[in-house]
DNA sequence: GTTAGCACTCACATGTTGAGAGTGCTAACA
DNA sequence: TGTTAGCACTCTCAACATGTGAGTGCTAAC
């Protein structure tokens, strides 16, 4: 009971057909429909080794054989034949890239939605993480009497503002020496540095410049806060629709499991945390979930030219079309 | 056949029993449980009076009967007596208003998220509209070389921006002149009012202020792109899996119409630019969209401290628990 | 090593039956 | 005239039986 090539022709049909149909695959199908000049039984009895070697199995006592995930886990490794995108498929790919140039913010998502559009699974897509975002300069610019916007700029080049109220209207030469006191104090800081320490430091410094002491607390809560954003990622889930379509989630118990998990923003973040360049594939009962035995993820950092601009990961059914995710994700990396 | 108070007890008692229930009411249910002082007989007699006015059908010929929409408006609009809240309920949206006290931003989405964890059902939240942002101020604060943060604050002190790399690093003194000409320029304008013909002006201004006109493209531009963010209200749906719940979803046809409707932001936006400050209900077929002829709708304007902080919308099946949401509902206006 | 043949298994669709809940109708009663 | 008891009828639903078709495993022959 060794592995041959045959043996691996007959698994990639099995796979294949069952990606295709969603059901059984029988050795009479395989004979009929592949021209491997073997009859049904010969079929049989490699399929029976195949079971033996538990790359497939049968539903139940009398049926045709399913892949097992082990099964699919050899046919993405050893098996599955690269391919190519369709004209359509990249033109869709191409659209999306062009619809929010450069705007960091959307493109992840534009992407997410074309990648469900054209593969009709779920998609889950994530801004870059940064959670180390460092102060480099603070700006206070006069809205209004005492409302002003803190302008917080980090050494990613991310800009971020809040709107304070101050106790008391700053003028414009008293905000121009805010910034400054303020950019000299934190520039460097991160979100975790400032601590409650800072505010007593910060009372002391603006006393030494003879500012007034009632600004500290307004501000660098503004400042905490905005730093906040900056690191809170976004969490997109695209098409959750699509992966009822498939006959796998038919049962109503598996669907709402699967809709309650797609809709936990926070346990979702973990999953897209451990994104690599390298597309990563999670077949089944891989997947750390329990929710998740019996979906596959296909999941990888996007970059576009060179700049990192997000993780996505596509959620469907172990029976999915490995090698259609895997070539639309290679076209986006 | 007139309406008089009995057929309304009687009505309610259906409708009470419905929603708690999800399954045809018979008349001998009714006369056992509620002590009418009336026989399953002439409950009977009533019940067939009902359903000849419209307010209850019979799902089939020999089974209970259950409110029909029209039954349902009645029992909105005149039976339903109001309900005050429990204690856990009233905890629940205390505690989500101080998660996020001051932020506009995420307020709307713990109060969403509250509803959702009181009633089980499903909530779309929007923030509120303001597609009429006008500029009050800009500032065009230096980076790091070319590289500038855009600051724009508007009329109604939100302060948005962009980061712009210009063509040419501009000196602080020069960001300075170019805020206070753009802020001269602009101030007073919506996003709908920066067309193609502001680009020529603008460009003549700077000349004869003596900046750089390579300056007024890549600025124009992200004023733009600034506005536009500050107009696009996002939408959140919290509770999906809520509604799948019910056994009035439990057809997965219906499941998969419901889930796919609720993903899209867009025409979602349609239905929530239609609350009003009172709550309003919207019952089954009065639906315009044929997707939601049978769920139930109830909206409202949310305002804390009379300052609109978004809208809100809950969607569930039509048998819902109207005086709970109503309610809920109330207590956050 | 490959194949034909055959008995066996299992899921699934179809048909049957009985129980239970509820109705409509009629006739009797207050 | 409004209310009630009684009864036949209807419809759903679950449980059970049956037949069919697809597919397997095994054996013996090539």
């Amino acid at each position: 009971m060794t592995m041959n090539s045959r043996k691996m022709r007959i698994l990639e049909a099995i796979v294949n057909d069952y990606i295709a149909l969603a059901e059984p695959i029988g050795s009479r199908t395989i004979a009929k429909k592949y021209d491997f000049g073997l009859s049904s039984a010969t079929i049989r009895n490699e399929m029976s080794d195949l079971e033996g070697m538990g790359y497939i199995t049968a539903p139940h006592a009398s049926s045709g054989r399913i892949p097992s995930d082990a099964g699919y886990r050899l046919y993405v490794d050893r098996v599955m034949k690269r391919r190519r995108l369709s004209r359509e498929e990249k033109s869709l790919l191409v659209r999306a890239l062009q619809r929010e140039e450069g705007q960091a913010r959307s493109l992840i998502k534009e992407m997410a939605r074309a990648v469900a559009l054209i593969t009709n699974y779920t998609i889950v897509a994530t801004e870059p993480v940064n959670d180390a975002h460092k102060i480099k300069l603070i700006q206070v610019v006069v809205v209004d009497g005492p409302v002003v916007a803190l302008v917080l700029i980090t050494d990613l080049n991310v800009a971020k503002n809040q709107v304070v109220v101050l106790p008391k209207a700053p003028g414009h030469s008293v905000a121009a020496r805010l910034s400054t006191a303020l950019t000299a104090m934190l520039s460097g800081s991160a979100a975790h540095d400032l601590g409650g320490l800072y505010n007593d430091m910060a009372r002391h410094h603006f006393r030494e410049m003879g500012l007034d002491e009632a600004y500290v607390d307004p501000l660098l809560a503004a400042i905490q806060a905005a730093l906040r954003t900056a690191d809170s990622s976004e969490i997109y889930t695209i098409g959750m629709k699509n992966i009822l379509d498939f006959p796998e989630f038919a049962d109503l118990q598996k669907a709402r499991a699967i809709v309650g998990r797609l809709e936990e923003k926070e346990g979702l973040l973990g999953l897209m945390a451990q994104c690599c360049d390298e597309i990563g594939i999670i077949i089944g009962a891989e997947n750390e979930d329990s929710t998740l035995k019996e979906c596959s993820i296909i999941r990888a950092k996007i970059s576009i030219n060179g700049q990192p601009c997000g993780n996505i990961a596509i959620i469907g059914p172990t029976r999915m079309d490995y090698a259609q995710v895997v070539a639309v994700l290679q076209a986006t990396l």
